[in-house]
DNA sequence: TACAAATTTTAGACTAAGTCCAATATTATA
DNA sequence: TATAATATTGGACTTAGTCTAAAATTTGTA
């Protein structure tokens, strides 16, 4: 992982690149599994107990709000983080909560513009359904 | 509204019409702007103190996995729901948090089918941005 | 109508996820 | 290196939602 493009995109997102930040987002991008925030607290706080929760929060936020992270809410869960900055959706698995990437050009693009009145920045598609995992395995018996 | 009806879709999805039931499914048709929990709560209690916290949510739960009720989860909110029952998206606002039905027509809707090993139960194109109200207006100044 | 079985309701304690605070520390800039 | 702006902290707090087991209601059957 190159620690100076880390920094860099944390300096274009007008963000201080400190060691508790440049952890969670080095995180991220190591961990493309849609992460939860008690999950990224944990991993970033054993490796350097000088990450608190509140800061794991506080930077998520800020990432997200600069745009270099994203994050998927999931009804009745805890909310996913996903530093994948390449343009995709997601499929979400009804029985296990997992979060899957799909490639832009793997399902249509909704054509984008004004909807009515409504100001519109961007527009993502959830599949939801049953992940490889969890779909019945032999259906046909 | 048609109380008939509303007893007749809730024994379709295999529920028992209780007082409870009736009054949560039926605040959710005469109110279409996705209330949360705790709207619906205060609103079915107040006019029916019989109803209480654990009931509310024990019902949008029922309602949800009957298919009667759409539930939408938005990062950082609390879940709002949704008794529309035809084919729509859903427009979610940056600012307010607001959540607005767009019609099934009004934006293109993605191929359904397989997504590799997954197997797909329904997809949702949630649009981003500012509504009609936070939009900032005469934005050319 | 009366009974039994299944389902639903309940208050309130509890949990999980996330926010807030104000004192302290770090970072970037001049 | 001094300074101003920004970030971090532990821990109390809030909000959203779940759990429990006893009591009540609903529904099907006789």
């Amino acid at each position: 992982m190159n620690a100076e493009a880390i920094k860099k995109s944390l300096q274009d997102g007008g963000l201080r690149c400190t060691p508790q930040r440049y952890a969670v987002m080095a995180f991220l991008m190591e961990h493309t599994s849609h992460p939860t925030a008690a999950e990224i607290f944990k991993a970033v706080n054993r490796s350097d107990p000088r990450c608190s929760r509140a800061t794991t929060y506080n930077n998520l936020r800020d990432l997200v709000q600069a745009g270099l992270v994203r994050e998927v809410a999931v009804e009745g869960r805890a909310a996913r983080f996903d530093a994948n900055d390449m343009p995709h959706h997601h499929f979400i698995c009804d029985r296990c909560g997992k979060v899957e990437d799909l490639d832009w050009y793997d399902v249509p693009r909704p054509a984008s513009g004004v909807l009515g009145k409504r100001v519109l920045r961007e527009c993502e598609i959830i599949f939801r359904g049953l992940c490889a995992r969890c779909a019945p395995r032999h259906a046909s018996r």
